[in-house]
DNA sequence: TTTACTGCAAATATTTTGCAATATC
DNA sequence: GATATTGCAAAATATTTGCAGTAAA
């Protein structure tokens, strides 16, 4: 599937969605998930703010949080929150599976591949429960911050 | 591994974390370690100080934040954010492996064990980055959630 | 024309920080 | 005795809320 077309499947989701529930198509909702569409990885409210306002458009820091929050309700954007940090968002379709290897030194968030697993807990039955998404993050040191250790160790 | 044992495993890996860095065990980190392994389940930093507060210890909301990040530090806790809801912790020892089920309705989280999932995300080879521990929240409709949705549907 | 949505600012909630007092080493 | 840690309160940060004005339907 190409990026236009994620586009206009994205559009007719949100459009499906308002309409459900006799909510409106306001430009500002328009402009952000065009936004949305056009950014890869994950940001948070504030890259996402910076984005805007350098295309020229001007939304409210509350229409913002409501938007995205709606976004994450219809299933376009997952939140993810890594240790004390800020919440961050990331789009469902287009994003390969993929999770979060995050290192607890510098913070840093890595994105890795693991397809087999994500097969895996896919395919899980688990009951009564009815999955939608998740996340799977990995807590650890990275490759940077060991080196530092490691030569930090050796001074000593 | 019995109760008791835990506890004793617990205050030497902190002991030892402490002293390498030449960090005191003050009453405070003490008592907060006794109560955090007699803790099962995920708490907040709230249901930790109320229960501290019943025990008739008082320590600062400071010192709580603190000594809480410096256990997950150290290995001993791990920490959990769930959608916007504040920051949970939960044990590493003595806690089967778990993952959390997060109903994206009512909020309610609940814990179920996939240990062959376990197995595999913990043997995985993730190249230079060394993991410590991770969490794997699957985000859905709960059943009780899933059958009040129906039930509306139905009136309609 | 109705009422859902937006912007703005104020309110809340959570977590961090600065500093004087205290306790550990 | 030196200094790491605590308590407290204030500050910083993140997110939500209330309300008057605006714009979809």
């Amino acid at each position: 599937m190409n990026v236009q077309s994620h586009i206009s499947v994205a559009e007719s989701t949100l459009a499906e969605y308002l309409r459900k529930r006799k909510m409106r198509c306001t430009q500002e909702r328009k402009v952000l998930l065009e936004c949305v569409m056009g950014t890869d990885g994950h940001f948070t409210i504030d890259d996402f703010s910076q984005k805007l306002h350098d295309s020229g458009f001007h939304v409210s820091i509350g229409t913002l949080y409501n938007t995205l929050q709606l976004f994450v309700d219809c299933g376009l954007l997952r939140s993810l929150r890594f240790g004390s940090d800020k919440t961050r968002y990331e789009r469902v379709q287009g994003t390969p599976n993929h999770h979060h290897l995050v290192c607890t030194q510098c913070g840093r968030v890595k994105e890795t591949r693991l397809s087999d697993l994500s097969a895996m807990i896919e395919n899980r039955n688990l009951g009564k429960f009815t999955p939608a998404y998740y996340t799977l993050t990995i807590y650890g040191i990275c490759a940077r911050c060991r080196r530092a250790k490691n030569s930090s160790k050796n001074k000593k």
